[in-house]
DNA sequence: CAATTTTCATTTGTCAGACAATTAAACGTC
DNA sequence: GACGTTTAATTGTCTGACAAATGAAAATTG
């Protein structure tokens, strides 16, 4: 683990990257401590406050944990799934807001993601996943549901039909495509006959699945689709039509 | 953009979660410069260097980027799919080295996002990306060539046939999945018959995506996915064999 | 001797102040 | 007006210090 002194700028940076390919290479394992930040000091020929600034920069990637007291110090972390999510949604919604994604990409990247999804998910589905599915379908024929509320269910309900897939690396994929997508899906006012024709596909989805019917899924996934880019063309076209009424 | 202090630690991480929050929210558009650091120091009642690591966090994550300098700072920074691209792989790569998962999970996944790109790819396909494929199967059938120089090709191929859909969000996703697979790959042994029969399957695979033939691409997909997991199996059986001989 | 309490050394978290490096704008000079 | 020069602002880094947490060792007590 070496830094190159002689350009005075980004140490922080270098020494980052020094010891996130120490990691990445296996040559630290997982809950292996590193030295103390004065020793790493030392060892950088850097200051503690610089050492600390790249110690940040892992932590903020979750490639370590920092505990305080005797015994204490930097530790390599097991990178798990749950903390993943978080990271890659957040990165997900951002580069969906600044890259001016339109809604149909967003769209079609989701549900042809969701779609690979569906034959696994139709034949390994537990109980425990169709009854979630049930319950956020069952939700989101509540009258008083708010639009925003509508769409979380949506998102869970997804979830739940990418998780009985029974792939975690599928259903990390997955969470950020899914759940990136509902701040975009929130703009979206949805009337009663609106929800109620996705709620009668969502029924379908999971019948289908409960049945283990991957064919009937994915058919089903591509009309809700459909359906929902239908949905987005027409807030799209009274919004410019809006526009120039002004 | 608060934070508690009655909880004297961590500090650092309550003010990047304060400034992430802002950014995701939209309340810091792209390019928007932040208050200087001794700024926010005074703002959030902290010292200097607390704001640094705070800072360094979020550049760890491309949210900002900073500049020196009479009118430097640290703005906001437009995510880039590239940008993100780099740290999808990184995460996904240490996901599965940290996690124990089988290949067999995550083969099954990378190819059931890939035949989910299948479609759009063989649909909207340009020249250029034909013409990478080619290239790659070309580039494989050197008779010199390293199993990892092998896998390189391999990846750079399945890269072009995601990239053919034409969607940056489903490029973006499947990059995670498609180069945290190398690794992985790389500890199988092709002997000359398996490469000739995947180069035939990449071959078979430019000729459906080259006629817009979604189906066939699809099923040549699938075989290749089949193939890829026999591979696997006879090397981790092998490797089980080799273990009791000892 | 065993259990409990106290002390202590180690390590991270935070702070204050300082200086170097960089950069663009303001200023002065020709 | 064009072109160096100065200057102010800002990040990058360093030094030294103290607070807080924490586990281990030492001391105390029953």
């Amino acid at each position: 683990m070496k830094i190159d002194p002689t350009s005075p700028a980004d140490l922080s940076a270098q020494i980052a990257k020094a010891i996130r390919d120490a990691i990445i290479s296996g040559a630290l394992p997982v809950d292996e401590r590193l030295p103390s930040e004065a020793e790493l000091a030392d060892q950088f020929n850097v200051s503690r406050p610089t050492v600390r600034e790249a110690l940040k920069r892992l932590a903020a990637q979750s490639l370590i944990r920092t505990q305080r007291g005797a015994t204490g110090g930097a530790f390599v972390n097991r990178l798990r799934f749950e903390d993943a999510y978080g990271q890659q949604i957040t990165t997900s919604t951002l580069l969906l807001s600044m890259n001016d994604v339109s809604f149909a990409t967003a769209c079609e990247a989701r549900y042809a993601l969701e779609r690979a999804c569906a034959p696994l998910s139709a034949q390994r589905r537990t109980a425990d996943h169709l009854a979630t599915m049930r319950a956020e379908t069952h939700r989101q024929q509540q009258p008083g549901l708010t639009d925003e509320a509508f769409c979380a269910s949506d998102v869970a309900f997804h979830r739940a039909l990418v998780d009985a897939a029974g792939n975690p690396v599928l259903s990390y994929q997955l969470a950020g495509a899914v759940e990136a997508m509902q701040p975009l899906m929130n703009m979206i006012t949805f009337s009663a006959r609106d929800r109620e024709r996705i709620i009668g596909l969502h029924g379908a989805i999971a019948d289908a699945i409960e049945m283990h019917n991957s064919m009937a899924a994915d058919d089903t996934l591509a009309k809700l689709a459909e359906y929902t880019q239908e949905l987005a063309q027409a807030v799209i076209a009274q919004r410019n039509t809006a526009k120039q009424g002004n």
